[in-house]
DNA sequence: ATTAGAAATGACGACGTTGTCACAGACAGG
DNA sequence: CCTGTCTGTGACAACGTCGTCATTTCTAAT
């Protein structure tokens, strides 16, 4: 590899005449600039980051830890938002999977300090409360996707209520009464959430929420869960007074509902208005009909959590805001007006 | 942060004691090592792998160039893949998504160089073959789920045409003849490949292939597809002498399947076997009737790039191999025999 | 007790970079 | 001519680690 050294032999300059010009200080003659600019680029010169980092400078380096996020369909996209977000100041990330290995954790906690990472997002596969320990950990710590127990960092999480009340909402709006919804599993924020922003919604229009067309989609422990989202809905839509419209805890109960419907010779949206949450474009795009859904923002979370980073880089803060992103309605086919 | 100067002072050794003793250097005292390993530890002592580097020995970092198959569902088990394979040694990976774009790329190899990394791994989104450049890059690239154009890099790739043969193979042998196929965009490698692999299974089983049952399932350029799998199916389904089982492109189109079949009201498996093609368990797990499909060997395509990129590092290799990893058939409830 | 050899430890420098300071030369004003 | 200021350049040190080699301490054999 080429150093600071080579080119500054082949120009015939100093080694810090050369390092002036690499980090444009404007210190020098424009004659000596040009020549030298020539031997960077002939000899293809890179500055050599090790060297650059040791000499003081902090790591340009940030620590992307997770237990599935980064190789999950489900959130990538928070990935793609920070790598966005730092990609403009030339900055890395080094992702970390633990798959929920505590183990493994610290394993990727002691990279990360190798490294001398200059912060690190911690993002979870869905939304929830997280305990981050590294108190000895002077840089800064972002939460994307989860929340910090003790409310001691900083953190980036979806608005799940006002995306239950957008589901809801927005069926209610197109004349819908009678509403099944199929939840995530019991213990999780978003079920509780979304729950409580979906009777919001019925309460904002005067009605009262039937609480026996509320089911569960799936159950069994968090990363255990299995789907029953098929077998309730068949139920839900055998009843006689079955529901118009079902709304689900995520896309791939969608995918279940559509199967279901499918089972009964129901077709939707005519017989049964459909609305998911999460967006996985697989799913909501390449149905037929195409899904309407609620989408989270997960690409801007991962890029506001490079700028909260950032900030909180600055401001020594104690200060550690929890900051709701929305959820946005994507409509698209599944779900038909009624009357 | 702590370095080995601050523990030797603690410890009342010399640096170069601490330094051995982190290292696992057998010559020293037990006395000593107990001594100073306590010192390690209260202090947390985790070696600058910027100086480490410095000093000479190789990054242990390695990059991780892509168009967009680090943050896309399709193909994210290769870097899930990679990092297990880096893991047992503390390597990491540094991801680069490059969504396609030149200039991107073009930075991205900077800063692989100025991390001096110790290797490449070069991912595509889908089988296709690719020029990489950088000729004067003297480290190791090994391509995962593409190959080099000149044939002159490693290169892990799924085996298609096999894929495509156990996907007509199972469905004859479950007594299947008239098989419809909907393919993937003609201008990529795996359309072909998998053609080819059906067209052999046929003539393997001693029956002709029917053309006109093939059809687009997707069209449009590379990145830009768009799905007409749903059309298409209906089509082929309306016919009076209409399928009895489908060849799917991937999953995506499955699920078009689905959906034409429950616009048909044609129930799967009784009236319709269908099999897909990689396995994305979002779709494939939830759909009901769950899918019978193809499973893409992405993870084993991701660890043994790594052991590739490992094994080029030591013989300085002109060899470069082109390693085919099967696709091996994922059974569920999609497909049934017929008589 | 002496000595040879082995075991344990330490001093030093180099890796590539950049901040600090010093120096050389140019130029203006007195 | 001297002084002061300004511009351009370079010498040097330091960052943290580890290989090399020298030195010290210990062990065992005479």
């Amino acid at each position: 590899m080429v150093t600071l050294r080579q080119v500054a032999e082949r120009a015939g300059v100093s080694i810090k005449t050369v390092s002036r010009i690499v980090n444009g200080d404007p210190a020098v003659n424009a004659k000596t600039r040009i020549a030298v600019q020539h031997h960077l680029e002939f000899l293809n010169y890179v500055p050599n980051h090790a060297a650059r980092m040791m000499r003081g400078g902090s790591s340009s380096i940030f620590g992307f830890m997770t237990d599935a996020v980064a190789t999950t369909p489900y959130s990538v996209d928070i990935v793609r938002g920070a790598q966005a977000a730092l990609n403009e100041k030339n900055q890395t990330l080094l992702i970390a999977n633990t798959d929920g290995d505590a183990k493994l954790e610290k394993e990727y906690w002691r990279m990360f300090r190798a490294h001398r990472v200059a912060g690190v997002i911690y993002a979870s596969m869905f939304h929830r409360s997280h305990m981050v320990g590294q108190p000895d950990f002077k840089d800064p710590i972002v939460l994307a996707n989860c929340f910090a127990a003790l409310g001691d960092r900083p953190s980036l999480i979806p608005d799940d209520e006002g995306g239950g009340y957008a589901q809801a909402e927005y069926l209610l709006r197109h004349g819908h009464r009678r509403i099944g919804v199929l939840t995530l599993i019991p213990d999780i924020v978003a079920t509780t959430l979304r729950g409580a922003g979906i009777r919001q919604a019925f309460r904002d229009a005067g009605l009262s929420f039937d609480e026996s067309l509320e089911q569960r989609g799936m159950v069994g422990p968090v990363h255990f869960e299995r789907m029953i989202a098929f077998d309730a809905c068949v139920k839900m839509l055998s009843a006689k007074d079955r529901p118009s419209a079902i709304i689900c805890g995520n896309d791939q109960v969608a995918l279940q509902v559509y199967s279901a419907a499918a089972h009964l010779d129901l077709h939707i949206p005519r017989d049964l208005s459909v609305i998911g949450f999460d967006d996985q474009k697989v799913i909501s795009e390449n149905l037929r009909p195409s899904l309407t859904t609620v989408a989270l923002p997960y690409f801007e979370i991962g890029r506001q959590a490079v700028e909260t980073m950032r900030e909180a880089k600055q401001n020594d803060a104690n200060w550690a805001p929890k900051i709701l992103l929305p959820c946005p309605i994507v409509e698209r086919e599944s779900c038909c007006a009624i009357r």
